[in-house]
DNA sequence: TAATATCGCTACTTATTTCGTAGCGACACT
DNA sequence: AGTGTCGCTACGAAATAAGTAGCGATATTA
């Protein structure tokens, strides 16, 4: 069987396809930063850029968009809201608070 | 360059800078996938190689280092495995795997 | 009304990260 | 000695992120 798909969808069950996915989106740099910034409240476009370390705006920008087409975070006129979709994900994330305290202690960065 | 300190570090409360430091491993490409693939099985060099997409060695070596210098895979004489540490976050980002699921039902990349 | 300030965002250059490939020395098997 | 695979490194090219200046729009103050 040859097949035209990409590589990263090549190998991996079907139920397999979406966590890359997933790991393509989380797996890049500022993605999840802003994800748990929004998490407690909306942010304008400024505001969440000097809660990101002031990131540069353009990164931020293309983040934004990333974001809004993944469905995660949406626009208001208060700011930046994450989506139903995107406070599950940060639900989900929420035990790794938790996991980072523990692993902080243990390997003492 | 303005400051020399790790980004992570810079702001954030303490209990903020643990967590922090999670977004800026898990937050790097193949990170996840790498400790994804470990979870099952132990794997050599080349074989986790091969089921990350054949991602460039130079960029694995680098990775194996960092996992290993934070404590959450180790080397073994059958390959590269997690550590109780890794095992413990693989364990937090299990639910993800759902989530995905739903993730791509909905929003259908 | 006009000056000033802040906003979201873009354009552009520079720095950093990742990729892709070739290949080394070590070990196994023939 | 010849062939194969191993873990891993070197190095140039490509992709991504950082850093800075500034635009047009709106709000604020004089």
């Amino acid at each position: 069987m040859t097949t035209p798909l990409p590589r990263q969808l090549v190998r991996g069950s079907s139920s397999g396809v979406a966590i890359m996915a997933v790991f393509d989106l989380l797996g890049r740099k500022w993605n999840m930063r802003i994800m748990w910034e929004l998490n407690s409240t909306s942010l304008s476009f400024r505001g969440l850029q000097k809660r990101c370390d002031s990131m540069s705006p353009s990164v931020l920008n293309t983040r934004i968009k990333q974001l809004t087409e993944s469905e995660l975070i949406f626009t208001t006129s208060e700011g930046y809201k994450l989506t139903e979709l995107g406070l599950s994900l940060m639900n989900t994330l929420n035990p790794l608070r938790e996991w980072a305290a523990e692993w902080e202690d243990k390997v003492a960065k």
